[in-house]
DNA sequence: GTACCACTTAGAGTCCACTCCAAGTCAAGC
DNA sequence: GCTTGACTTGGAGTGGACTCTAAGTGGTAC
């Protein structure tokens, strides 16, 4: 597959493809003899992958990290599994706060509302 | 209260609430005769909501907007409550995206678990 | 009254994650 | 064989959200 069509596939541009590449969230893709990417199977699902891990915020700098430990044997797995666990974790509390937050988006709508209809706006 | 005070009680730096009032996010803080700020009761709350808000995320540009609206008046509760409904909406989305990860995560975890254990790795 | 620390502002710098640009190469259609 | 459009690289630029620096002022302890 061409860049291009990766890029639709998964909705990340051209250019985010490149650099997630150069800075090593995605292992190197296969290349024509011309030099063109050539994304394989194994490539895309690398970029599923980022994506998605990307999509709920876990930060560049651990997925490099992770790429990396895939790409330096079978000694890494207790390394992988502590990296993920610990993105695990913040997403976690990342997910707490945002819960938190949205009953408190919650309860301030809620009391929009009335002002919208009443004309006064009141916290109780 | 003092600035520090503030940023102590908050855990947001004097810096950011320099900024977040600068910017908008912050109304106006009370200040003392000598030009210090001496932050109020209701000084607080703004400072509250905005550190709570902004750590599930929400844009500053949306924050500011939103303390627009709540110093022109009455007439703004329809567009105060429609800012929210739509960060709220944000938030939602963002929420199924990281629910969505982390389950892969722990799939992913489970896997580096056995593979721990085993010294082989299997996606099943 | 002076040392010292907290505070002030304006503006520059930093970090992250892209995003864009320039200059050049490749390949398919005519 | 030439045009056109997709691709390449290296490097610069951008946007969001801070974070830091410099130069100066305020107020309390000695």
């Amino acid at each position: 597959m061409t860049i291009s069509e990766v890029s639709k596939k998964y909705g990340i541009s051209q250019d985010t493809l490149r650099y997630y590449e150069r800075v090593g969230v995605l292992p190197p893709v296969h290349r024509t003899k011309s030099g063109f990417r050539d994304y394989t199977e194994k490539d895309c699902e690398w970029v599923e992958l980022a994506g998605c891990m990307r999509s709920a915020g876990l930060p560049i700098e651990a997925l490099t990290e992770y790429v990396r430990l895939c790409q330096s044997g079978d000694e890494t797995f207790r390394e992988r599994r502590d990296l993920l666990l610990k993105q695990r974790q913040q997403l976690v509390s990342q997910i707490r706060i945002m819960e938190e937050t949205m009953e408190r988006l919650d309860y301030k709508i809620s009391c929009y509302d009335k002002a919208v209809k009443t004309g006064k706006l009141v916290w109780y």
